[in-house]
DNA sequence: ACCCTCACCTGCACGC
DNA sequence: TGCGTGCAGGTGAGGG
């Protein structure tokens, strides 16, 4: 994200190709190009899981990575990487590259003065490190619900940021049993998974930052995912890193759920 | 209003 | 070797 900023800030958008329609529904790649080109990218904010590329035509272009979709920063007249869905030819000779093999990312062109209206935006619960995000706040969504812990944590607007590896990997942190309902867990316990949220999304972050951004990489620049190494997460039969238990898998709401049977008993 | 299930899509790991 | 099957992920449509 930082680096997606840094490198196309400033920059002008002197043409734009959709070469996926699924990509960014509702819209021709002829009205695509119209409403993008020739804008300059003023900020690169983010709102969630949501990409927020801000111009100064007040549109914003909004991207949803899903699981498979990142950017990339490649010279122009170099060949397009595969599963380029979305190009955008950039005033410094380079163009930004949509890329996404299992064709889940979503892009859409919204009014700066409309996004917070936009029902993707609106309806998405506190940054998790925004101060709106209160152990008070966490406790009262968890008390309406009458969903399991695990459910409630993939609910983007109850608890927003964490995905299905990251939902486990924050109860792991916290000892808390993913089944859990919601409404029963108890105070003290909230305050722990709260902290959890927040560890692993920064170790996520920190991981990012620090790990897997290669920006000078000759084949283009990668704002992927970081390949990294989770506590539970696809850990099936190994031991518990606190305890040696061997780590379960479970498959809850149609998702797997990987936990510690000893730590996270209850 | 809330919550559940399933479709979307491709590459890859399996088993036969 | 090759083919078929199931699985992974985040979201939203559709239904209860």
């Amino acid at each position: 994200m930082r680096a997606l900023g840094l490198t196309i800030h400033g920059r002008r958008i002197l043409a734009a190709e959709l070469h996926l329609k699924r990509t960014a529904p509702g819209i021709s790649a002829r009205k695509f190009d119209r409403q993008l080109r020739n804008s300059v990218i003023t900020a690169v904010n983010r709102r969630g899981k949501y990409i927020l590329i801000e111009l100064d035509s007040q549109l914003v272009l909004t991207t949803h990575l899903r699981m498979t979709g990142k950017f990339l920063s490649v010279p122009h007249g170099e060949k397009l990487p595969p599963y380029a869905h979305a190009v955008f030819h950039l005033d410094d000779d380079r163009m930004l590259v949509f890329c996404d093999m299992r064709q889940f990312g979503r892009m859409r062109i919204l009014r700066a003065n409309k996004l917070a209206l936009a029902p993707e935006i609106s309806a998405l619960a506190p940054e998790p490190f925004s101060d709106e995000f209160t152990a008070d706040y966490l406790i009262r969504v968890l008390s309406r619900s009458r969903r399991s812990l695990k459910q409630l944590l993939l609910d983007q607007t109850k608890v927003l940021g964490l995905g299905n590896i990251y939902a486990s990997e924050a109860l792991f942190l916290a000892k808390i049993n993913p089944f859990k309902a919601a409404a029963t867990l108890s105070r003290k316990r909230a305050l722990l998974l709260h902290q959890a949220i927040r560890d692993v999304l920064q170790e996520a972050i920190d991981a990012g930052s620090t790990l897997n951004i290669n920006l000078t990489d000759g084949g283009g620049t990668y704002f992927a995912t970081p390949e990294r190494f989770w506590r539970v997460y696809e850990r099936e039969g190994e031991p518990c890193v606190n305890c040696g238990t061997k780590i379960r898998r479970v498959v809850h709401g149609g998702r797997s759920t990987y936990f510690c049977p000893k730590c996270q008993r209850r």
